[in-house]
DNA sequence: GTCTATAGGGCGATAGAC
DNA sequence: GTCTATCGCCCTATAGAC
């Protein structure tokens, strides 16, 4: 039996970088945290870290793509009957954001809005990955599927945005089942409803990088 | 006749600072804009832009309130009648978003997300500025006007996000029209259509920073 | 007002002892 | 595997000549 893919971890230390950089990561983002900052929380030497995951981009990389299988976690985001779907979609999208995968999500997202190489990550790999779950999972019509994905989008990336990263009142502090009651409609009608024509398509001016 | 406020720029190498500035912090945010990197977009040497505003920090925070009267942008944001609001406000948001204002916005904003000190600028001045204008102009019940503002700021950060930001087809290239289109609605609940009975709270496991 | 020079510090990354 | 030491870079900010 040949071995294929990463080595098991070399010792405990290098999970416990994982987890210090998976929290430093979330809470300051790529440029913010910094690797003696990442070795400090993980009671481990500066050097160790780059020893074991060779640079901050790819200590990045790995805590990113590491333990959370993206494909799994949409389809279960996305499981059970369209109708009412909204509201259970929040649901779940928050209940995960409030464990590890999310700790591992806001590092994404609050790199994504100032490292430009990074949300391209977002923008090539997850939205094509939530418009192929819509047509699959959903049944949503493939020709309005990437709509869709990006109108959705845009609601729930606004809701963590208000909820974790800026912490707005009174949603920060709102249940669960409060915000998915009162957001859920919308991203049932994002899902399901009635959508304007075609997306019509013209560049917007831009000046902000 | 006394003379209030400060008195009137240096010379035209201020503005130039100030413009360059304005554009590297909204397209890099804080930590990624570099005095050094303005100094050159600006064709001035580095020294002279802490001559004029003492420090990036102070700098920052000029280039924030400056030349943007909030209040005054928000009132023309909400004007008209309540009824078909929605559609209207999205409209008029993005195309100040693709003018001076939204570069001084995404600075702002993608700065927000990874400096803890300058969300809490967000949290503490421009929800309440909102909450407000929702009372005042909309004529909305103030017992409800902080959950129908921060509602409201979800959707409309979100979209800034997918569309400026994330650059997330086909949101980011689609015309003003349909976007406004496709949110208003949206827009037009958060606003004036029901909600959940009392935004109870409970405050969320938190491991985000 | 504008520029040169540099202080003073934190950073990512590497080399090498143990 | 782990740690010490350090290189070389870029940064903000300041002092001072012009």
């Amino acid at each position: 039996m040949t071995r294929r893919g990463r080595r098991p971890a070399n010792s405990q230390t290098r999970a416990a970088v994982m987890g210090a950089a998976r929290e430093t990561f979330a809470a300051r983002g790529y440029l913010g945290a910094t690797i003696r900052q990442i070795a400090a929380t993980a009671g481990v030497d500066p050097s160790l870290v780059l020893y074991f995951f060779g640079s901050k981009d790819q200590l990045f990389r790995t805590v990113l793509t590491s333990s959370v299988d993206g494909r799994q976690l949409l389809s279960q985001l996305f499981d059970g009957p369209a109708d009412e779907l909204g509201q259970r979609l929040v649901t779940r999208f928050l209940r995960l954001w409030e464990g590890d995968a999310g700790a591992t999500a806001s590092a994404l997202l609050r790199t994504a809005v100032t490292e430009q190489r990074f949300g391209t990550l977002v923008r090539e790999h997850i939205a094509p990955a939530v418009t192929t779950t819509l047509v699959e999972r959903v049944g949503v019509d493939p020709a309005q599927a990437s709509v869709r994905a990006a109108l959705l989008a845009s609601q729930l990336s606004g809701l963590v945005l208000a909820r974790y990263l800026l912490r707005i009142e009174p949603i920060a502090s709102a249940t669960i089942d409060w915000v998915a009651a009162a957001i859920g409609p919308t991203i049932q009608r994002y899902l399901t409803g009635a959508l304007p024509t075609p997306p019509a398509t013209a560049p917007p001016v831009l000046n902000t990088g």
